[in-house]
RNA sequence: GGGCGCUUAGCUCAGUUGGCUAGAGCACUUCGUUUACACCGAAGGGGUCGGGGGUUCGAGCCCCUCAGCGCCCACCA
């Protein structure tokens, strides 16, 4: 087959996708070692950003390796319903259409959301295969699949029997936008400034007041206490004593705790227990009671009095203004603070009471804790493991429930006389069930998508089932963003031992942000998001996979560089040609024989494939895919084409060309997949597929011809390097003296070194060179050769340069003494052969003089 | 308040337990159409590794310190 003159992927991309799904290569062999990775499930609906494109790359290129390794390997795909992404989006639509929530039953809304959701499926799978992610599509889980709920309501059930799970009445992070509860994880704290007021409260039936320093003057309205220091001299005497609170005809107490720093502010906290997460525990330590003067829906209650349906920012206002008018105010700071917002809206987080459903963390945190410290989990970049111990230690109780109807409802049920009588079951499409003769209402909840996809590996390898799948468990290693770590990776880990005693990976690896080509966070706001759609289709899969993973290591936040992407279509087509060359040299009929070694080169390029192989080999159990992806790149480029291509122009041994070739194919098969298979698909003398293909095996060779051939390596480069120091464009004879390296390798010099002839004689002249070592010399004519004297002169003062620093190195009897044997002797022989080169150079040179 | 990361060539970045002349891609300079490739070949220029100090025979790497940038965690009103 005539292959084109350049690479043209789009040409041959999705054939040979549909060739390896076609041919079976994505399941798992029956044979081998199991080797798994779970895909983090993207977006069912969405489209795949950046991010999800280096992320499908290092999965597939170690899923590649590993299944040409000979083990049996599964890549698992997954779709994610993405609860709350996903409702956020459909309940804009709704608002567009003029439309909310609160006039369609939980039942409808999901049905909908259902369907706009199914609209858009399939999309992302598609974009997958675009970037050759090799994964078992037989087995691809949505998170909403049947096996998915039915696991997490075993796991839930399994929890509250065993109290780990329970229903309680908190402070909850309320997003009022959203009209749902939140994590604590999904609050995004900002330090900003803000104001600190001063408000002054009458002491009831003696004279005086008490000032208090707020920052949310709006809550004073459900205060039910103001609190002191017990030890706080100035206020000791009002302790158990009432104030007037400012606005209101209530009077409340003067309570004493230790949680009040009396170095803040004035001393004195107003008690919102309400609305503020100390002030609840406060208020639980003294029984005070709970005044809810901000509604789930931002606005004031009816308990604000004359505030009520105000806005939270207006009621500030006119409270402030009112306070001033009563002449109760006391000034005011500019502090620093931290505030909450919800990460969705940009809106601030309210701190609001409701019931909800939290997981007690504690014990499932320690066994994570312990696990970690055992050292079943390594973490890339090692650095993330203290960070996730240290989030471990400070975690507190998991509030799982969401106010949206887009998720796996709770399956639990109140009974309609006893709000205390809670059941589970999972009948969750009947809004009532009578067990008993009991009639129980359902909860309208729905689960945090965390708290499902914290057991996505156990679900989709079948851990706890009979699955084919189940030996996959634990998986290999998980391979995410760092941005979830927290969210997803810690949870997963607490879960899964949880649930299967085992933890559900042996690795994890985070990779960085993708930021756009100057080191800026892509946002849709800034204008600056690339799509790897775009990219892949204008320079090909390989190339958008080669860009993202060279020059990245684990962790790191890095740029996008389309430079690294046309190094990578560059390449491509470089692997094109070198593949052109020899299929035209072997020809149509070609049958290959046992490869085995026959000239230097031979012998040198076996070598280096070999020692290429391992480094590879090493670079990616160390997930080092950079380092892996550059040591297979220059392999192929600088010794299999620009010194053993060149030199097989005149040493022809087919069988080791067609070695050569299928071995630089199986190298670079994890790097650039597609290239790869599509070369290998026109090898006439094989019929198998690439992907399914093992892993390059070392053949025989003689490691002290591969050594000559390097010599001559050498000679070659000096040859060349003098000649491009030379005026003009000529063409020199290379003459040498008693060299049997040369007389033998002449024909080979002839065509690297681009010299006009090799020869053989008795009286050298010309340009000795010299570095090289050999007998060898450039019949340069003297005008020439004085042009070139100042160049001679440089060489001759750099290495006088370098034998000072060498001889200074030696005259220090610590280095001797202290430096490992085989660095001073490397430093000595270096220094023997710096002698012999200046001694050479000045005989030039005297020679011209 | 606690923790983490970054600062290396014009740009974007690698650099493993400290070890020979600090690397890559792109960009740049010169020359080149030769049995595949101009998405190419040959040769080359470009870095006091953020500043200062220390440890060491030896520091981009370890320690201290200063400066700048970024991120994460945290209920001080």
């Amino acid at each position: 087959m005539q292959l084109a003159k350049s690479y043209d992927p789009n040409k041959y991309e999705p054939n040979i996708y549909a060739m390896w799904e076609t041919s079976g290569a994505f399941s798992p062999r029956t044979t081998g070692e199991p080797y798994a990775i779970v895909m983090p499930p993207p977006n069912a609906n969405g489209n795949l950003h950046v991010g999800h494109a280096l992320m499908v790359e290092v999965e597939d290129i170690l899923v590649r390796y590993h299944r040409m390794k000979g083990k049996s390997v599964v890549y698992l795909p997954g779709a994610d319903h993405a609860g709350f992404e996903t409702w956020v989006v459909y309940e804009r639509a709704l608002r567009e259409k003029g439309q909310s929530r609160f006039d369609f039953s939980r039942e409808q809304l999901y049905s909908q959301v259902w369907n706009f959701v199914d609209e858009q499926r399939g999309n992302m799978e598609l974009q997958l295969r675009a970037l050759g992610a090799s994964a078992d599509w037989s087995n691809l889980t949505f998170t909403l699949d049947k096996k998915v709920i039915d696991t997490v309501y075993s796991t839930f059930k399994r929890m509250w029997d065993e109290g780990l799970v329970y229903r309680g009445e908190r402070i909850v992070n309320y997003s009022t936008a959203y009209q749902t509860s939140y994590a604590d994880i999904e609050v995004e704290h900002k330090t900003e400034k803000g104001t600190l007021w001063k408000i002054a409260y009458p002491v009831v039936d003696k004279v005086g007041e008490v000032v208090v320093a707020t920052t949310r003057p709006e809550t004073l309205l459900g205060d039910t206490a103001v609190a002191v220091h017990p030890d706080d001299e100035r206020y000791k005497h009002l302790i158990g004593t009432s104030v007037q609170l400012p606005l209101t005809d209530r009077e409340i107490p003067v309570i004493a705790d230790e949680y009040v720093d009396p170095n803040f502010g004035t001393g004195v906290v107003k008690i919102t227990p309400a609305h503020d997460p100390n002030d609840f525990e406060m208020g639980n330590r003294h029984d005070l009671k709970r005044i809810q003067v901000i509604g789930f829906d931002g606005k004031m209650t009816h308990e604000a009095g004359n505030y009520a349906g105000l806005e939270v920012e207006d009621a500030r206002k006119k409270i402030l203004a009112a306070l001033q008018a009563l002449e109760l105010r006391r000034g005011e700071d500019t502090i620093e603070h931290s505030v909450g917002y919800d990460y969705k809206s940009g809106l601030p987080i309210q701190p609001l009471i409701k019931d909800q459903w939290f997981v007690n963390v504690k014990p499932l945190a320690d066994r994570a804790i312990a696990a970690i410290e055992a050292g079943d989990i390594t973490f890339y970049p090692e650095s993330r493991k203290s960070a996730v111990l240290q989030y471990y230690r400070n975690l507190k109780d998991w509030n799982i429930s969401r106010q949206i109807p887009w998720g796996i409802p709770i399956p639990a049920f109140v009974n309609k006389q006893d709000p205390e009588d809670w059941i589970f079951d999972t009948r969750v499409e009947d809004k009532e069930i009578v067990v008993n003769e009991t009639t129980y209402v359902r909860e309208e909840d729905t689960f945090d998508t965390w708290f499902s996809s914290a057991q996505w590996p156990f679900i989709t390898t079948g851990a706890l089932t009979d699955s084919d799948l189940a030996k996959f468990y634990p998986t290999s290693v998980l391979e995410t963003g760092h941005d979830i770590l927290y969210p997803w990776v810690a949870r997963m880990i607490m879960l899964g031992l949880y649930a299967t005693d085992k933890v559900p990976f042996k690795d994890v690896y985070l990779h960085g942000l993708v930021l756009d080509e100057h080191g800026q966070k892509m946002s849709k706001s800034k204008g600056n998001v690339l799509n790897p759609m775009q990219i892949l289709a204008e320079y090909g899969s390989d190339a958008l996979r080669f860009g993202l993973i060279s020059s990245r290591s684990a962790g790191q936040n890095q740029a996008f560089s389309v430079s690294k992407v046309i190094a990578g279509r560059n390449f491509c087509n470089k692997l094109w040609n070198i593949s052109r060359f020899i299929l035209d040299k072997l020809g149509e009929d070609y049958t290959p024989g046992e490869a085995t070694t026959k000239s230097l080169a031979d012998d040198w390029i076996v070598g280096r494939l070999a020692e290429t192989s391992r480094n590879i080999e090493k670079q990616l159990e160390a997930y080092r895919f950079a380092e892996a992806s550059e040591a297979m790149y220059h392999a192929i480029w600088d010794d299999v084409a620009d010194w053993y291509i060149e030199s097989s122009k005149v040493e022809n041994n087919p069988d080791m060309l067609a070695w050569v070739l299928e071995t630089a194919l199986r190298l670079a098969h994890p790097f650039a997949p597609f290239v790869t298979e599509t070369i290998w698909q026109t090898l006439p003398w094989t019929d198998s597929v690439l992907i399914l293909e093992h892993w390059p095996r070392a053949i025989e060779y003689d490691r002290i011809a591969a050594g000559e051939y390097t010599r001559l390596q050498a000679l070659v480069t000096e040859a060349r390097y003098v000649v491009s120091e030379l005026p003009g464009n000529k063409r020199y004879p290379l003459l040498f003296q008693k060299d049997t390296l040369i007389e033998e390798n002449a024909a080979l010099i002839k065509q690297l070194a681009r010299v006009s002839e090799v020869t053989p004689v008795d009286q050298a002249r010309g340009l000795r060179l010299a570095a090289s070592g050999r007998e060898a010399w450039l019949d340069i004519d003297e005008d020439t050769l004085y042009e070139h004297q100042t160049n001679l002169e440089v060489r001759l003062a750099e290495t006088r340069q370098k034998k000072k620093t060498l001889e200074a190195r030696l005259a220090n009897e610590n280095y001797i003494a202290k430096a490992p044997e085989h660095l001073v002797d490397e430093t000595r022989s270096e220094l023997e052969a710096t002698d012999l080169l200046i001694e050479q150079l000045a005989r030039e040179l005297d020679i011209l003089r």
